[in-house]
DNA sequence: CGGATATGGATCATTAATGAATCATTATAC
DNA sequence: GTATAATGATTCATTAATGATCCATATCCG
């Protein structure tokens, strides 16, 4: 008989994207390294599993961003090159501009591709 | 009688990890309305629905960063302020670096906390 | 060399994120 | 002002990520 195949689930990821998370895995991989740090110690102090550290590391685009980004801190890896007060400034900055624009985006006609 | 609470599930986050994630949800919403575009068409785009969406751009932490990244490509927020191209060359080299180190982390007895 | 240990990979049960649908609100367009 | 449409928020079933465990490999250290 035909086996029930539960589904392979695949979701479309632009080369870009792909590479970012590659690229970030990358580094924390390096910091951490760099630091002398095990793989097991980033997870406790991360509060989470040795193997979710491991896809990280590798690069899952699956992975909760808030795991990965919390594992670069920790290891010291810049997320935006600016420390906490700095990114503070720049979260209100954004935010003013946002309610600079209209609230509803209404798609005039033509999709604009901004290019 | 008691109910069965599920359980509330809290991960440790640190300031400048949420701090990045808002940030970068801010972006992202920010760059979507620049350019015009609606949460449904931003999720139509990125294979997502509306609802990952909203979340993405509150900077909920629980989302997965391939979903974020892609976003975030769609509407141009520079993940690294650097094209497809120089994300390569800089893998590769990171790569190398990662390479140099020892394979396994020995902690030589004391932890290094690296400040 | 030999012991100890970090890493990588795989599987599986559990838990949580996601998608879909709905409703209320608000503001843009006409 | 009215109609249309986008947004925000919530709920719920489904799907996928996570944690735990185990094994194999490989490397570091004495």
């Amino acid at each position: 008989m035909d086996q029930i195949v539960p589904k392979p689930k695949v979701r479309p990821f632009s080369r870009v994207g792909r590479q970012a998370i590659t690229l970030l895995g990358q580094q924390i991989k390096l910091a951490r390294k760099q630091r002398r740090m095990t793989a097991q110690e980033l997870a406790d102090r991360a509060g989470i599993s040795r193997g979710l550290v491991q896809r990280i590391e590798k690069g899952d685009p699956g992975c909760q961003i808030g795991a990965v980004f919390e594992a670069a801190a920790i290891v010291g890896v810049p997320l935006y090159d600016a420390d906490s007060a700095a990114l503070s400034a720049r979260i209100k900055r954004t935010d003013e501009q946002i309610a600079l624009l209209p609230a509803h985006t209404h798609p005039d006609k033509k999709v604009q591709d901004a290019f």
